[in-house]
RNA sequence: GGUUGGGUGGCCGAGUGGCUAGGCAGAGGUCUGCAAAACCUCGUACGGCGGUUCGAAUCCGCUCCCAACCUCCA
């Protein structure tokens, strides 16, 4: 497979050419959500991102493996989270007085029913890190053995210290200066005592007696470290070295760099070829924080009900609004951006549809117009392999568009375009439109669902066009308004009226 | 304080050393019974100050501001 795909890596900061390790084969490990709580709109929008990857590397053809993992448990509470520190999962189930498990269950399933809302197609493999507890003891093992690791009072800490002054790896994907780390003195630690330095981060924890969750292990009954899940269970399902790993930006610094270290320390080998990190979501530019008040739900979000926004907008829209950024851009998420976003969604959509719907005329032949259809289409998949520019795709899609348009209108001869580019054209649109950035048509299509609307709108444009006919204009207008009220919107067009919703 | 990434027209948001991003909003026009939709035309935008260059919003330096992560303080 020729792959003219090009992917930035956060390792080296630049664009690079995307070569499998495995001829058409791809595997792709996206740090998914730790499942405490219900799932943040800004961790909806760097799964939309991904899933936009993986859908389009399966467009190009590859044969995807996409792995994506549950956390539900080792992830503690608190910054620079330790011994001292709760596990989130633990926490929420003595508040709530329910079985760990339950807890994660119950957000675990929302977390699906908010990927399926959002239209993101399921990963391969989503394993949980509570199922991989023997891998995580092995991997510990490992570390042991490579003398990156050192016990203590039965839990396990990974020696970063020794680890960045043998290999040259440590810091390098977040921009961490070693000197800086190796500066901080032990007095620094604080009541951290059981480690040697203060960047050195649990691999094992040893479970205080109050702690639900925990393992037998022969350093002591407890839980694994947060990272270790994600390095375990990546190279159980992809192996040591993989293609792609990815989260969002915040997950860099200590997870992704210390998910590096441990692999190193186990394997010797750097887990992943190329890191790719989605940006945040800004709200009025700024970032989102539940302490100020500046945070929407998704449910708030579609629902309208909340103070930031005029009203509710749909799952797709949201979708397409975050498909107009590219994925390592930060994204502000206001009301007139939304709105906007509305907009342009609808008109994309109506767009394909009205192609989709246009028949070719035959006896064509190829001229400029011709000429000038081929070359769009083909600078979508340009601007997509150019680590998956979604906003120029798209802004190349609402060319076309715009050129569909003017062909049904009759602006543009279609005695130019040939019958193979029509087809060709109404196919890559509803590709990259359905397959590739995953959006649905929310809007009900006239003319080709069942039931008795579609009969009672044709009764009523039948009427409304004798009425114009007999220039009853109050009678048509009132139709017209009428329908208007109802959310449905009425198209009259030289071959006759079309409606759409909303 | 450190690391990283940003500051683009009314809003969102791409991009690039000289050639139209795009969407939305706004102005004018075409079409229409009137609208809507659609099409056509229109905006001398690149945080500030210097520098390099024939030419910089795009490169360099300084400065201000924003965000994420980390650290410090509490």
């Amino acid at each position: 497979m020729e792959s003219t795909l090009k992917i930035h890596n956060s390792l080296s900061r630049e664009k690079e050419v995307f070569k499998p390790i495995n001829e058409g084969h791809v595997g792709m490990y996206v740090c998914g959500p730790t499942v405490y709580s219900d799932v943040h709109l800004g961790n909806c929008r760097s799964f939309t991102s991904f899933d936009v990857i993986f859908r389009y590397l399966k467009y190009l053809g590859y044969k995807v493996r996409y792995v994506r993992n549950i956390t539900d448990v080792g992830h503690l509470e608190g910054d620079n989270a330790d011994i001292s520190a709760e596990d989130k999962i633990s926490k929420k189930a003595r508040l709530e007085k329910l079985e760990p498990m339950e807890i994660v269950q119950h957000y675990t399933n929302g977390f699906h029913a908010m990927m399926r809302i959002f239209n993101n197609q399921p990963p391969s493999i989503e394993p949980r890190a509570t199922g991989h507890i023997i891998e995580q003891i092995e991997m510990v093992r490992s570390i042991l053995k490579s003398g990156y690791a050192y016990e203590a009072n039965g839990s396990v800490y990974f020696d970063t210290i020794k680890f960045a002054k043998e290999n040259e790896v440590y810091g390098k994907l977040s921009g961490r200066v070693i000197d800086d780390l190796m500066a901080e003195s032990r007095d620094d630690l604080k009541n951290q005592d059981e480690k040697r330095h203060p960047s050195d981060f649990a691999i094992w924890i040893k479970a205080d007696p109050k702690h639900i969750m925990r393992w037998p292990s022969e350093w002591s009954e407890g839980f694994p470290g947060w990272h270790l899940e994600c390095s375990a269970m990546s190279t159980k399902y992809l192996g040591r070295t993989f293609d792609i790993h990815g989260g969002g930006s915040d997950l860099k610094f200590p997870h992704h760099e210390n998910e590096i270290a441990q692999n190193y320390g186990a394997c010797g080998c750097a887990p992943a070829n190329y890191w790719m990190h989605g940006n945040m979501l800004l709200m009025n530019g700024r970032k989102m924080a539940k302490s100020d008040g500046n945070t929407i739900t998704p449910q708030q979000l579609f629902t309208g009900d909340s103070p930031h926004i005029s009203k509710g907008y749909s799952p797709m829209v949201v979708r397409f609004f975050m498909l107009q950024s590219h994925y390592r851009s930060t994204l502000d998420l206001t009301d007139e951006a939304l709105q906007a976003a509305e907009k342009g969604y609808r008109r994309l959509m109506e767009g394909n549809k009205l192609l989709q719907s246009m028949p070719h005329p035959g006896n064509t032949q190829a001229g400029p117009l011709d000429e000038e259809l081929q070359q769009l289409m083909q600078q979508v998949k340009a601007e997509m392999d150019d680590d998956f520019n979604t906003p120029k795709a798209l802004a190349v899609l609402f060319e076309l568009v715009t050129k569909i348009n003017s062909l049904k209108a009759g602006h543009l001869p279609i005695q130019e375009v040939s019958e193979s580019t029509f087809q060709q054209l109404k196919k890559t649109l509803s590709d990259y439109i359905y397959e590739v950035l995953g959006l649905k048509d929310e809007m009900e299509a006239a003319g080709n669902g069942d039931g008795p609307v579609d009969g009672l709108m044709d009764l009523l444009i039948d009427i409304r066009q004798q009425a114009r006919a007999n220039k009853d204009f109050d009678t048509s207008d009132k139709i017209r308004d009428a329908l208007k009220e109802l959310g449905i919107v009425l198209k009259d067009s030289k071959e006759g009226t079309t409606w759409t919703k909303g």
